[in-house]
DNA sequence: CGCTAAATTAGAAATAATCTAAACTATCGA
DNA sequence: TCGATAGTTTAGATTATTTCTAATTTAGCG
């Protein structure tokens, strides 16, 4: 009988708000999908065909739109791993990739206890952003 | 009159060669553009653009293919730092990426003094095939 | 409710990369 | 040197991903 219980949407519609985006219905769904549940890995067409099962009418176009209103807003952050396609991280947290290039599969792991020392200084005139590590695999021999 | 001054093409020539690759009029136009001087990241367009200018006849398509023979034959590597097109890397040794999102541009540093550790073991039934640092740039504040 | 700006949409367009089938060419053996 | 042949190149079509456009719909507000 928790308040919390009896409208579930109402920490998500305002984390939307909080990210000075209107809550409409699709921007909502879809938010449901990413950020209840644990973090999650998506690409835009895994996102639209996890929508259509779940019945919420929304086009590929507003995926896009949606994907990266998230990421200019800071909720999600995109991992670039795979020529030809953008993949969407929810984990918002210092961490890192394993990339699977045989499966295509992606996993994560903590930056806590990775360190990545003697980077050199950042040229001129710019500062340095963030500092990604990609772990390749590949089936053991 | 040295004999290499003579038949600058020779040297490249068995380059290809070795790689398993047969020397053709492209593949050895190209190869020169690579790897005749200094290191150098290139994409496809790039890569077509600049044999136009040098009059080299060479479709987009043999670019493409081109390319990947090359990193197959480990002549190159490709680098994917930015969504929608790969770049390729003649620089073989170990190293890793600055790369600046405002400009697109891509440079590299040597991995001599960078120190990754800390990596978790690859997962059951992998093994570790190569670690890339990217450092995201932006413009200083 | 009705207004307005913002959001959503289908479909077209842009971009990157691959594929196809026909024409060309490097290589090898006679 | 000459063909045969397997490998290479090519234009153009095709696929895949992402963005754009212009029209429709919706959220937020008085």
């Amino acid at each position: 009988m928790g308040v919390m219980k009896d409208r579930p949407f109402a920490p998500m519609l305002e984390r939307l708000r909080a990210a000075g985006l209107r809550p409409t219905r699709q921007r909502l769904a879809l938010a449901r999908l990413l950020f209840e549940g644990g973090n999650r890995h998506v690409t835009a067409e895994q996102l639209h065909a996890e929508a259509r099962r779940e019945e919420i009418p929304v086009s590929l176009a507003t995926i896009y739109n949606t994907l990266n209103q998230f990421r200019k807003a800071g909720l999600l952050r995109e991992v670039v791993i795979d020529s030809g396609r953008s993949w969407f991280d929810t984990n918002l947290e210092d961490h890192h990739h394993f990339f699977h290039e045989a499966t295509g599969s992606l996993t994560e792991f903590a930056a806590e206890g990775l360190a990545v020392e003697g980077v050199p200084a950042a040229p001129d005139g710019m500062d340095v952003e963030r500092i990604e590590v990609v772990v390749r695999l590949r089936d053991a021999g």
